[in-house]
DNA sequence: GATGAATGAGAATTCATTCAT
DNA sequence: GATGAATGAATTCTCATTCAT
């Protein structure tokens, strides 16, 4: 009731739940509002517009995660290990907080878009570690941007996957098929 | 020409994209209408709603794409032909009709569950067409939605990353690399 | 039904009239279209926003009284003719339509930034007027504005007061005198 | 000090400024706490309402200058002195204080309804001394609402005219044009 | 007296849908 | 079949006011 904090978490809790269960378009601020228990008005103390609340949500924890996946990169002795390290953690994150990882995986396009140049981006850090393997010649030469894609694909496409039930193991689960997959993905090109 | 094909085909030309440049949300009935020189009223003549619209255009398209990815399977002779197959096909279809495409990707949060179980999708084609092969023996053993899953996430992920311009090469031109990606995946679980 | 013509006309009626009987910033949408008997949206198809509401009763209006009173002035023959001409003008109009002309009156301040140099007013065309008359050494000389003001002063307050119900005359029958000032005031300079 | 009335004054000045520059409809109580730097709950411990602010202000100034007004006629001998004391007052006093007196010019017209009748205004006083002025036969005879009217309007519409920047030089640089045509306008029905 | 987060009753605006022509 | 003006419910957003600290 003091210092609003309390309230800010309460709304984007329930922002970010109801995205992933109903959508952007489809969640009010009514909904959200009533959700998190406070008046609407609340909500425009905190954000400056529904548009500012989805942005405000998907650029701090999409950084977050790149500096989290930085940081166990960094843990990792080369480029493999890096790959697999930062793979592994997707893995884990995505089981610490499905509904995170949903919202971002869902709401990515549509905010994408707004992403500067100077932000660091877990794609972006994906590209930047195999873009250095490479020129270490730890992987395979070939297109950063390509290889970048693939590895996130094999990534991603699995946790869509479990989030439409389609698999139903957890993600950590299948990080180690994942990242043999990825290994052999990089391994590839050598042929 | 008279009888209102013409006017249906401007329309969900239009709608295409329109959902593809500014979302589905964002697209207003009018700016349909508008686009497609139509009166809004029009549109009503064919189709009962803006629900209907998106859905009647995801869903022809989804479930003839599969049938397309199908007859591309038949005619290959062996699982990995038959998935390399349904890979190169989705490349080349996507590169036809990119518009088409894109829509199919960025639209189908919000439609997926729509589905019906006795709907051919090329989601499940792909599984199938897996399920298959590993049965045979023709590749290694494993769930085949992990498969499908990261098999798709190379090809779909690698389009993504063209739709936002990480990627400048046509999809066609890395289908050979994605196809390779593809094979090493289906042999890691080998050992 | 057809055309909105009849829709539109009545929607400026009812604002016009709620204006000046509340305010601008007291009259609410939705008074205007209960007013006017249509729905809120209906608004819309004729005005972008009330703010465009305003300023497109205030322009049109204005920028009309203008060319009405140019017409008058034109008719006229010599520089105290002329601003007689348009006094009384003013005074009869005033009197045709008492909501417009006190619309007008009480909205100018918050739209007379909004006028462009290339529209026509009627306080520039008064000016105008002036000026030439002084040019021709009809009337005294002096600052064309000041004079201008001055001339408007008497108008406008008596308008004013009749509006407030302090004088309860006519503004027409008040012409003679309002133009008799208006003659001494030209000449008071001479002295 | 600490008493409250610094903050009170520092709100007065900040709402006149805001209301000056924006309008009173488009200030916000938010605005005009920041501008005085306070919070907003502040305001209510000097005024019940905005509306109260808004009053409050007008009516106190609106008196405060009939005051003064009264005391310059007071002052000065003969009607017409009487009169251009208090027309040349009203410019001095507008140039001491452009802000105040433009909001009085500007947010009359809402306020001017609440006026009780046993308020001594400058309008009504200005009326008083024509019609004094009248009874004694120091001018000519006429309706002194009228003439009231008149005379204000001299002035007043050339304060707007400075206020909306048609005219360059300071009001009490005006004031003896301005007093001669009232003068002129006073001695017009004698014909 | 001051603070500023929270309230909640509206306000403006949007837009899918209907329907008279 | 087509038109596009009109509808009206829903939505976002605003802001004067309150109140716990």
């Amino acid at each position: 009731m003091r210092d609003g904090t309390d309230t800010r978490l309460r709304i984007e809790r329930a922002a970010l739940e109801l995205f992933v269960e109903k959508g952007v378009a489809a969640t009010t601020i009514r909904d959200i509002a009533q959700a998190a228990k406070v008046a609407e008005g609340a909500l425009y103390r905190h954000y400056a517009s529904k548009d500012e609340l989805v942005w405000g949500l998907f650029s701090t924890h999409y950084v977050a995660l790149a500096a989290t996946l930085d940081a166990l990169q960094r843990g990792a002795q080369g480029g493999k290990a890096k790959i697999a390290a930062m793979l592994e953690g997707c893995c884990r994150l995505f089981e610490s907080d499905r509904t995170l990882f949903t919202f971002l995986l869902l709401v990515q396009h549509g905010q994408l878009g707004r992403l500067t140049p100077e932000m660091k981006t877990p794609v972006n850090l994906f590209r930047d570690v195999v873009a250095a393997a490479m020129q270490k010649g730890e992987i395979a030469a070939g297109d950063p941007e390509l290889v970048t894609a693939m590895l996130l694909g094999l990534l991603l496409q699995s946790a869509t996957f479990i989030i439409y039930g389609r698999i139903r193991r957890p993600l950590d689960a299948l990080a180690p098929g994942i990242v043999e997959a990825a290994l052999a993905v990089l391994d590839a090109g050598r042929g």
